[in-house]
RNA sequence: GGCCCCAUCGUCUAGUCUGGCCCAGGACACCGGGUUUUCAUCCCGGCAACAGGGGUUCGAAUCCCCUUGGGGUCACCA
């Protein structure tokens, strides 16, 4: 029932020399949802053409951080597809029949001239101030001439013949771009071992993908008018071209590893929940209206559009991404959460596998009250740390706390007596009240006896409430790190020993 | 350097095509306040932008030109 030739079909065509960049992944991202928009294939092809920087432990990371985002690709590796194959170091073949085609035309020729006669040639017009082209030379050898030279067995290279006029490209991001065909040089599509070069690939690829939309980075836009040229030389249909600003480091430089995490990758491992990260790329250069921020896969599905993409490049900001990171956490249910983070957790070594399950009630308990101040998965395993192992170390406003009143260690000491007695993990209330009258009969206020009491049962000076917390740890683990309290204070140099240091 | 693209708060952006509703709206960040034993959440409030200069017009963030600034690209790499 549908037409063949009208559906759209998109395609994302990463080369894998090197992890998933947010780059990469917001552009992946704006070809699936076009695609799913508009009811089309997402086709992911794998440009491996260079076979010197290509692994497979790199390509495996981009379809690993794509299924982590949900990028799910219709044709592709992995999954097939009747426009195989889809990798670029497999359709080598079609491309050299494409180059015969070219010379067959006339739309390409044969050049024989050395490396060193155009590094000359290049030198000169550099000297020059000059545009640096090929000068064309060998386009009008005769036919004879060259019939003679491949004989003999000259090596050479094939060249596009570049007409006169303008390539124009009518690009739906950045409107009608021009480009006057005297800057285009007569570019090589095949080197001289034979192999074919990218923008020859990428043409045939497109064009036996049968692809009607590139979407892309703004990096090709410079690239487009000589496919555009081989796309008509072959008499295939010219796609329909988008073409995205790129995205920039902070800074406005261009994005590298010095501006942090920019691998996709990195982000999945702290534990960033896919919807969060769709949303920090989807808004990276894309806006529905002037009210929503947050928006759910279906709803991307149903609002994006190339319309809502602007032409100027987007700095990639961190603090929004945490700020989404958290928003999300606070979004799944607390089961949810616990299933993903009680992986992490026994990763981590702190939980035995089997606990997992057993203890699973309570792994939910300290799930839920880590919920709300994190942003990330393994923020959560960091966090709940002290429930498995009794704090070592007491970060400097803890240990600050502890020892601004060192009496404070006799109190912690009474409390553990009185939660001896009155220990109830389903009343953090109840224990609160102890504390309360705890802190008025020694006319020490909450604050002095709480921010102590906290230190050292968790080695920090903020955690979710504190009786919440008391709960969740257990009235074992209470008692002995209250009990400790004095000497945890005597080893942080408070008491008895004065205030040195 | 040639060619090409871009230009609204610190950042992401709405508004630009179809001039007036914009002494420019939202979000993040930041600052202040409330709640509170801490942190976080939450709630109130605040700071903060049309790069500059010329036009066109009754009227310009919006249209045109120039300048400046930023970016991309110029391979037998992809």
């Amino acid at each position: 029932m549908t037409d063949s030739s009208s559906t759209v079909r998109v395609r994302f065509a990463p080369s894998p020399t090197g992890y998933l960049h947010i780059g990469g992944a917001r552009t992946a991202l704006y070809n699936y949802l076009f695609a799913r928009k508009q009811g089309g294939v997402f086709v992911l092809r794998i440009e491996d053409t260079d076979r010197e920087r290509s692994t497979p432990a790199a390509m495996q990371a981009i379809l690993d951080g794509m299924r982590y985002l949900g990028l799910d690709w219709d044709e592709g590796p992995e999954v097939g597809g009747d426009h195989g194959p889809y990798f670029q170091s497999e359709r080598v073949e079609g491309y050299r029949a494409l180059v015969d085609g070219l010379l067959e035309s006339g739309a390409a020729y044969r050049c024989f001239c050395s490396r060193e006669r155009l590094d000359e040639l290049r030198k000169e017009q550099m000297a020059a101030k000059q545009r640096v082209h090929y000068d064309r030379r060998c386009r009008d050898l005769g036919a004879d001439d060259v019939a003679a030279r491949v004989e003999r067995g000259d090596p050479f290279v094939v060249r596009f013949a570049v007409g006169e006029g303008e390539t124009v490209v009518d690009d739906l991001i950045r409107g009608r771009v021009v480009f006057s065909n005297d800057e285009i040089e007569d570019f090589i599509v095949q080197r001289a071992d034979g192999t074919c070069v990218y923008n020859l690939a990428v043409v045939g690829d497109d064009s036996g993908m049968e692809i009607t939309h590139v979407i892309r980075g703004e990096d090709h836009l410079t690239n487009t008018p000589k496919q555009i040229l081989l796309f008509r030389a072959l008499g295939a249909p010219v796609p329909t071209y988008a073409h995205i600003a790129l995205i920039h480091g902070p800074g406005r430089q261009k994005l590298s590893k010095r501006h942090g995490a920019v691998s996709v990758t990195e982000y999945q491992e702290q534990g960033y929940l896919p919807e969060a990260m769709l949303n920090f790329l989807v808004r990276m250069g894309w806006s529905y209206d002037d009210r929503q921020e947050i928006f759910s896969r279906e709803e991307l599905v149903e609002k994006f559009s190339l319309d809502g993409i602007s032409r100027s490049p987007a700095m990639y900001d961190l603090d929004r991404l945490k700020h989404l990171g958290n928003y999300y956490m606070r979004q799944r249910s607390v089961a949810d959460l616990t299933d993903l983070a009680g992986p992490r957790l026994v990763a981590a070594g702190l939980l035995p596998e089997e606990a997992a399950r057993t203890r699973r009630a309570w792994l939910e308990r300290m799930v839920a009250l880590e919920q709300e101040r994190v942003e990330n998965l393994s923020q959560i395993v960091d966090r709940v740390r002290f429930y498995f192992e009794d704090p070592t170390e007491y970060e400097p406003k803890a240990a600050k706390a502890l020892r601004k009143k060192p009496e404070v260690g006799e109190a912690l000491v009474a409390f553990a007596d009185v939660l001896e007695e009155k220990f109830d993990e389903n009343g953090p209330a109840a224990m609160e009240e102890e504390a309360r009258r705890l802190s008025e009969a020694r006319t020490i206020s909450m604050k002095d006896l709480c921010q102590p009491m906290r230190a050292v049962l968790t080695g920090r000076s903020f955690s979710p409430p504190l009786f919440d917390v008391i709960a969740v740890l257990g009235r074992e683990a209470t008692m002995r790190r209250l009990r400790a309290a004095p000497e945890i204070i005597k080893s942080l140099g408070g008491g008895a020993g004065g205030k040195s240091s």
